[in-house]
DNA sequence: CATGAATGAGACTTCATTCAT
DNA sequence: TATGAATGAAGTCTCATTCAT
């Protein structure tokens, strides 16, 4: 694995960042408060939705959360459901952006690509609160049914077609067997996801005896299992 | 792989089925229903539970679809928290003996019979609306401290060994290479449980575009994956 | 004081008991039992109308503590509300005649007279779980209006009438100074019903720090002072 | 009688009047129904409870009583329990002090002192619909043993505590007989009590035949025949 | 007669949402 | 804009009462 994660073209603004210009210095504090409460709302919402699920987050205390009054909250969110698809949006859209352009420049062996692609969505995403927002949509999506739609084309799909390029591009480099495409994207994804989910529900409860594996560890063993099963022929020394 | 679904000790007749033999077979309609309703119940609240969440779900819903009515409910559960959690109990305790058994008992290679596992796995539970509680356990285990215990007692940690006294047979008998016990089995477990939680989720919404992978293909391919990167050596043809 | 209580006229038959033959030799122990039924129960709820109120007190309470099932207790009385009825009535008629009985055939003095009364009445009454029924039907009273025409006539009438005549008897012997009948009566009949009351209520919480009389000693104190109001002349050596 | 209920310590303002000066009197209306909201919800529960008893009284009538809807009543007292509670402090706390003042100041005979605090309380308290709670707490103490221990500390043993010390003072002042202190002083206030539970039961149904005795006129004539026998000498003409 | 499973009206309480200030 | 008091629909749970066995 060579340290792709300090590749250039992956820079420093979080993926998370949405607000457009959070320090536009010509106002004063007043105004500029008035500019963050939208992100302010829903900083709070994800952390309380994540920490408690939809329907247990009581829309006060996502206003309390976020310093402001229960009435303010629905001066920029009409509704509790408006707010939790504002949270999923704002969390989830962009996800994909960056890797897609990781895959485009990416100088390795096809193995590393997927190993850099993975490092940095955790890195990004994966050990960040907004990972714990797939865990509500996953629990969520059959009551909102707008959501599915909205979740497939943003989140889904766009996943699906980098983790596909990926190894399509390690196929056509002889470097992959060839494999049903979509499956093979599949199986990269779900560790990822799996593992960010029990981050934030077992992982956050205090219990004795739980089977705790470090989650980075344990993607890492998942991954190349994956690779080495994927790979025509392993070039690495062996383990 | 070989058919190690039609090994004696696993029985078709369903983990579900509770209530077998009801001593005295003359009762009329009324006893027969009372005997009848805990079951009945419970399938009712798996059945919302799953579709809706624990919230979403009300108890009178519950007790219309099972056919009684709301005061019927809570002659069986004392609350809507101790229903859910009976629901746990009843579909994931008695989850893991079966497997046990079969690594007890198989025959075959390692490989055969982690394959084994995972087709008994699907047949038992992952094509069963229970496959559907990780799912909420998932998105409620941090508003019930008490299930988290439970959940990791009962299911999480019976997984984990049940998995590594297979992964470690493998090892024992030079099949696998040895790597972090732990991991490992984490990495065979992570996408029964993923495909499980997806076909409850996005997987019941209607979507268009979605990434429609049939269930258990996708797991195979995973679990090819994994095999293949787990073996000291395959013996099997190339795919 | 005499010990008027020894009087022959007062006979040991509760005047609780109103069940007319309980010990019916010619019955078998089912028979017995289903006799006894009506008076079970009612026993029952008086001891958990008393204890909890009639609200608080559910009717499956009340079986379970008589030792037939819910549905007995409706083959018995019509309703919660009948019970409760049949409880006041069953406790509180006639327990005035043996003071009837008592005042008629008095030969000492008519502050012997009253003492004796007193006595009598807490002997079979106050100090009976039947004295906690007061309490109740004061609370109760103005949810059941029927109840407050049959106390009036059954109870306070005939009280107020019997210590009328014991006081009446008192000024016609000269012994009493002539003050408003009836007003005499009151203050003559309220520490009784009050000290009972209070055992029923307070003295039946643990309370630490509370005000701890001896009921009865506190009665005779009441009493003494009320009878030295109340006498023309008093024969008795300063206390 | 001396009349002490002129007494300058002894104001008109009523001691139920608790937000007497709300600081800023620019309110808008919707601010001023703030102030007053709590104080009108104690007076609909007060009426309410003496009405009905605890248990029979719903929470939505008490809003309804108070001009609120149900969810506003929530919104000051967090269950039906506090605010029966809340009903209690608010009508029985600040009862004693004022009786406490009128023992250390009063120039009159012991007798007159009593015959003071009887008729202050009368005016204060017993003729007013606050006389009914000590009726509910009767019939629940056994149901809140929390109110038991407030009760008793706060009502009870200052009660007594004040009857005590006007005793005690007659008896220095070689007024009264030495008799037992508590048991004397709880016969000076069982008239009182037992007035106000009657005036609230009884008192308040509609019955024909019933033993009407005017409250206050019966007070003084039980109050007379109690101070006659406790007092050593009789300075009064007969009556 | 006796049982106890079943019912469903009704009570308490919560909380998303509104709106006067 | 911002507030937070007020609302009332909705949900959980209880329990008096019924009725098939």
């Amino acid at each position: 694995m060579t340290a792709a994660a300090a590749q250039p073209s992956i820079t420093d603004r979080s993926v998370i960042n949405v607000n457009p210009s959070p320090k536009t210095p010509e106002f004063g504090p007043r105004q500029r408060r008035k500019q963050a409460r939208p992100q302010e709302l829903l900083d709070a919402a994800l952390a309380l939705f994540v920490e408690k699920g939809f329907a247990a987050t009581r829309a006060e205390e996502v206003a309390q959360r976020a310093g402001v009054s229960k009435g303010t909250l629905y001066l920029y969110y009409p509704s509790k459901e408006e707010l939790f698809k504002a949270v999923v949006r704002q969390n989830l859209s962009n996800l994909i952006a960056e890797g897609q352009e990781l895959v485009a420049c990416h100088q390795g062996s096809s193995a590393e690509l997927i190993e850099d692609l993975m490092r940095v969505w955790w890195q990004r995403f994966g050990s960040t609160p907004a990972a714990g927002i797939h865990k509500i949509v996953l629990a969520e999506v059959r009551n909102f049914p707008e959501l599915a739609q909205f979740y497939t084309d943003e989140v889904m799909i766009p996943a699906d077609r980098l983790f596909c390029s990926a190894v399509q591009r390690g196929v056509d480099r002889g470097e992959f067997r060839a494999l049903p495409l979509h499956d093979v994207a599949h199986a990269l994804i779900a560790p990822l996801i799996f593992t960010a989910i029990e981050c934030h529900s077992f992982g956050a409860c205090p219990v004795r005896g739980g089977v705790t594996i470090d989650p980075f560890t344990g993607l890492k063993v998942h991954l190349d299992l994956l690779l080495r099963g994927l790979v025509t022929r392993d070039d690495r020394a062996p383990t």
